[in-house]
DNA sequence: TATTGTTATACTCTATAACTATA
DNA sequence: TATAGTTATAGAGTATAACAATA
């Protein structure tokens, strides 16, 4: 979604859950591109290069899983951080089915001045709901999420 | 997105706005599929025929832009629910440039009874933050997509 | 000249199926 | 036989450009 111009909505729209969580994201979403032009990822490739460079080195098919994309999505990922020189895939020497996937020297660099972009974009994202109650607002989101009533 | 298979989230993630709106969005819209399956129309659908039923008959256009939708995908939507039988097009007597959106009957009933179930699944999906905090949550959605500061 | 609806077209995101190599 | 990565391809969803009718 782009189309988040008019925001002359009537309540019939603002009632439904759907259309709020959805141009909410779709907000963010501009904000996000926005403070991440300077540092030449989106969202989602940051989110890559930060599960990947989270803790021990993983395979694609386990980056994959953590951040929910198909695997085949994240080849284009990763062919794209790699392509960028933020990431280099080599392979495991105990599975050589794998992919391990590690950052590179200007992916951790990378990552680590974007990631601080994005929390102060996030945080001013939230400003309007209060500092307290930005905070609620997030564990309500992980609240929803975690619920696998499914 | 359809891959909000995997739960095994690492904080990285469950900290990030962007990567919470995003599935809790995903998750949210699977629910509603379902819910409205027996219906034969979307989500998206369902908030078009809820704002073409709001109150006076408006242009396809007007339509659009409460939705925050381009008026060419107003036209495929339309076009969509008039293969349905859910509303009609007629042009405008005044301005024969626009056509005016009406639903049918059927179109109308349809409205009625989806909406029964959309409400009904919404309620579900936000019970696991108790009846007085899911408001909190709805106010906070409208908050911030109020917020013009864009 | 500008606006409304329309069509054609293209782009992004994502999934499915089938292939290769390893296990 | 099953798994990891890859490629090709197709399906949503959406936007841009150009056109016709009308203002």
């Amino acid at each position: 979604m782009a189309e988040s111009g008019s925001r002359a909505t009537g309540d019939v729209l603002t009632q439904r859950l759907g259309y709020l969580l959805k141009h909410v994201q779709a907000r963010l979403a501009e904000e996000s591109a926005r403070a991440l032009e300077p540092f030449g990822v989106s969202g989602r490739e940051l989110a890559v290069l930060a599960v990947l460079g989270e803790d021990r080195p993983i395979s694609q098919l386990e980056g994959a899983g953590k951040l929910g994309v198909d695997r085949t999505t994240m080849v284009a990922l990763v062919d794209r951080l790699e392509r960028d020189g933020l990431v280099e895939r080599r392979r495991s020497e105990l599975d050589r089915r794998k992919n391990v996937v590690a950052l590179t020297e200007r992916g951790e660099d990378l990552l680590r001045r974007a990631e601080d972009a994005r929390r102060r974009m996030e945080r001013e994202f939230l400003a309007p709901l209060g500092g307290a109650e930005a905070e609620w607002f997030l564990r309500a989101l992980r609240l929803l999420l975690a619920d696998d009533s499914r």
